[in-house]
Order: C-alpha cells, then sequence, then structure tokens
DNA sequence: ACGTATTGTAAGTAGGCACTTACGTAACGT
DNA sequence: ACGTTACGTAAGTGCCTACTTACAATACGT
C-alpha cells in the first residue's frame, strides 16, 4: 500500500487558517476560491479533506470554540488560588473582546440558521457555552452564600448576551475601547454578583 | 404633462411586503426575484423605485425601526399616568419578542458591516434606540432619586443587549417561550432598577 | 524498480444572482 | 383626440460561486 494518508493532518494544519477566514470575512464573502488562496492550496483538495463548504465552516466554528474554552482553562489555571475564577474569565473577556474571531463567526452562523446542521452546532455551542459559565459561577457563589440554580442560570445567560452584544457594539464601532471595557466590566460584575 | 408619478406613494405600498421578506429570509436569501414576486411585481419596477437592493434593505431597516418606535409611543400613551413607561415597555417587549421583524432584519444587516452605509445606518439606528430608552429610563430613575447619567446609559445599554441576545435565543430555541419570558423579564426587571 | 494510491495543478460547469433592455400599454394634460 | 410620459411584461446578460473533472507528479510498500 502506497502513501499513507495523513488528512487528518492536514485538515488540522489548515483550520487555523480557515477559521481566520471565516471571522474576518463572514460565511458568504468567504468564497472556496478566497478560503484556498489562504490555505496556498487548490480549490480541490478543500473538497477532499471536506464534502463541502459548510463542513469546513463547522469544523471552524468548532475549532473556535474549542481554542476559547482552552484559554478559559489555562487562565483559570492562572489564577491564585484565593481569587474566583469567574472574575479571572470577566476580566481575560474584557481583556479580548472581539480578538478571538468566535464571535464574528458565530453572529456569522445565525444568519444560516435555516441550515439544521448550522442551528443544531448553534445550539450546542450555546448551551455548553452556559453549562461551562454556570459551573463557575455556582462556585463563585456558593462562597456567598445565597442564590438559587435558576438564579445562576439566569445570570449565566445575561452574561453571555452581554458579551454578544459588546461584539455587535465592537463591530459598529459604537463606543472605543476604553468606554467598551468600562461598560462591560460595570454590567459584568453586577451580574455576577446578582441583583 | 401626462400621468402624475406617484412612484413615493408606490413606494410606501411595498415597504412593508418588503420588510416582511427581509425579516423572514434575510438580506441573502431575500432575491431580488423573490422581492418582486411577493409584491407581485416584476423585478424590473423595484429597481424603478430604488437604485438597488441595499436601497431596498436599508428603507425597509428604516421601516421597521420607525414602525416599532411608533408602538412605543402608543404602549406609552397607552400607560395610566401612575405607572412608569419603562416597565410598560419591558412589558411590551416580553409579550412581542421575536414578532416584531427588526432584529431579524438587523442581525442580517450585521453581516453587511463591511458596507459603510449599512454600517452606518445600524449606528444610527443603535444610538437613537439607546437615546429614546435612555430617556424613559431616565424619568423612571429621577423618581426614585438616585442614579447617575451614566449609570442609566449603561442600563440602556444592557437592556438593548439583552433584547438582542433574547432574538438570538429565540433563533436558536435554546428556550421555550415561557422559560423565555420569565427569563428576559426577571433580567429587566433588575437592569431598570439598576443594581 | 514498479505499480498503486495519494497529492497537486488547472481548467471547466452549471446554477443563481443583481441588475438591464426592449417594447407594449395605459393614463393624464392640453 | 393626441402626444407624452409613466407603468407593466418578459426576456436576457454577465458575473460570481460552489463544486467537478481530467490529468500530471510524487511517495510509499513490496
Amino acid at each position: 500500500m502506497p502513501r499513507p494518508q495523513k488528512t487528518e493532518e492536514r485538515r488540522r494544519e489548515l483550520l487555523p487558517v480557515l477559521a481566520a477566514a471565516f471571522s474576518e470575512l463572514g460565511y458568504r464573502r468567504a468564497t472556496t476560491a478566497e478560503l484556498a488562496e489562504r490555505c496556498q492550496v487548490q480549490e480541490n483538495i478543500l473538497y477532499r479533506l471536506w464534502p463541502d463548504k459548510k463542513a469546513i465552516f463547522l469544523a471552524a466554528l468548532d475549532y473556535l470554540f474549542l481554542r476559547r474554552m482552552d484559554k478559559w482553562k489555562t487562565e483559570i489555571e492562572k489564577a491564585a488560588s484565593h481569587e474566583s475564577s469567574v472574575i479571572r474569565l470577566v476580566e481575560l473577556t474584557s481583556n479580548d473582546l472581539g480578538e478571538h474571531g468566535l464571535y464574528r463567526v458565530i453572529f456569522t452562523a445565525l444568519n444560516e440558521t435555516e441550515d439544521v446542521d448550522v442551528k443544531n452546532a448553534l445550539q450546542r455551542l450555546y448551551r455548553r457555552y452556559h453549562e461551562r459559565l454556570v459551573l463557575e459561577l455556582g462556585k463563585y457563589r456558593k462562597l456567598s452564600g445565597m442564590s438559587t440554580a435558576t438564579e445562576c442560570a439566569d445570570s449565566a445567560w445575561a452574561l453571555i448576551g452581554l458579551v454578544s452584544f459588546m461584539n455587535i457594539v465592537l463591530d459598529l464601532d459604537l463606543m472605543d475601547g476604553k468606554e467598551r471595557k468600562r461598560l462591560f466590566s460595570a454590567m459584568a460584575f453586577k451580574l455576577i454578583d446578582g441583583s
């Protein structure tokens, strides 16, 4: 048997480039020609690695989400034992609002929700995101004693909403960086402290 | 001079249909062919009323926003003098989350922000939205005495963010109607009461 | 070394899209 | 009544884009 296939390896190589393209350009403007050019390959070989453009997009979405969760993890580990991980996450998020391309891709995906696969992928993503946040928030609130599970879940959703919106603010240049960061921090801390 | 042109009148006639199409389908899927069919005219005549598709879209966006602000106005007027208009607005919003097509169109527009005209239109829309909300929120908080202008502005932005996010929740079926309404009300009231 | 299967190159295809053109028809002022 | 202008119909045009096909080059196991 000649030439062992290393497609999986190739996919991993190209994914960061593809993800960057999607987060810069969105789904539609990231044409297959553009994607291929950025990967410095022919369109053809993208289609040997994935069945279609949608599959490439979903792979990129997944990649960005996992990358983000990894960053959360290392950030939490870096935290001093006495400080809460939620606070650490809020600070992390306020510092790189929009730098990671995840939200851009999510917003672009939201316009493709008539596609069942895209919709399901987004659903799973948001649910996992929420689950993870509830976990950290729960730990934090347990320290201060009061707060029901529902209140925790609500606050986590509101936090996710806040981050989503801050990315709209960023896209539309509704505020400058300083103001944006101030608003986000103020609101985020209100939300994690609950009422 | 023969046949007085009534283009403006025709535009007003078609706008509701066009706006409905854009909020159902988004910008891309609302093809000019589809738009024409829904209006029961040929594509051709749309291009006699507007220079291009983008102009139609922006007109629809404006139409939906003005419609929404009108609804706010009548809702506030309907309010009994003793109850606050902000509370009235929150209740209104929680009742018809997603029914009006405004947010769908806004989200679709957010994927076209590389276009300067679209970006400016959205910027103006959000700023006017915010301004209006700050006004009502200010009146409400003046009653309870404390709250700086910045706090008011912050809360107004957070409210807008919450509504934006609830529309994502709706699109992705992340919660059923009851749960969605509960979450929105709970968070909205926290936000208008400030911390 | 050689055959086989993968990787790379380049051109092409079919469909969808925004936008036009050409022309027939109807209404208004005089 | 008639000429002018707006309105309506229908077909088309050229471009873009996701996806293919045909074929050459290369690397591995035997």
